[in-house]
DNA sequence: TAGGCCATCTGGTCCT
DNA sequence: AGGACCAGATGGCCTA
């Protein structure tokens, strides 16, 4: 939990709006209650926020887990983790339409068993495909993620 | 210590 | 009106 700066400035702008209404006619009490809504209202869309990105989380976990992240003892960041994501979808997508070339099955299960290894894959964010890698490595990983 | 990443708060906008 | 979504600001934590 992190400390509450934020809660001090928000208080203060409230007290200046209530400043500003309860000025003329409305009564004292008023006002508080107005103060004490909005208050409320805000710490409640508070929650709500919270509790949105724990869910926007959570599904980032969920895609780090199924994405490749071999020998990465280190949590890819949100942002490798999508561009991790965006690769792995289109290596597969070409491994479908590979296998569409191939006549067996069995010589399309060989082809792919010979190349696919970790050592062929660029880790996530921006990495080139080693040329040493070969050709179906840099067939299957040629995205580059944009930079900032 | 600087830089990267992250959680949280906040106000604005859009939608129902 | 109220909730969802978004982007900016801020500050904490961690690592090189």
């Amino acid at each position: 939990m992190k400390p509450c700066k934020l809660n001090h400035r928000m208080e203060s702008s409230l007290e200046v709006d209530a400043q500003s209404r309860s000025g003329s006619g409305c009564a004292a009490k008023c006002g508080s209650e107005r103060l004490e809504n909005a208050a409320k209202r805000r710490l409640a869309a508070n929650a709500r926020e919270r509790r949105r990105m724990q869910g926007l989380n959570t599904a980032f976990d969920r895609l780090r887990k199924v994405v490749p992240q071999w020998g990465q003892d280190k949590k890819l960041s949100k942002y490798e983790t999508l561009q991790m994501a965006l690769s792995y979808i289109m290596a597969l997508t070409r491994i479908l339409a590979e296998a569409e070339r191939y006549n067996t099955e069995k010589d399309w299960i060989n082809f792919h068993c010979e190349h696919f290894h970790q050592e062929n894959y660029p880790a996530y964010t921006g990495q080139k495909v080693a040329t040493e890698a070969g050709p179906y490595a840099q067939r299957l990983f040629s995205f580059q993620p944009d930079s900032y």
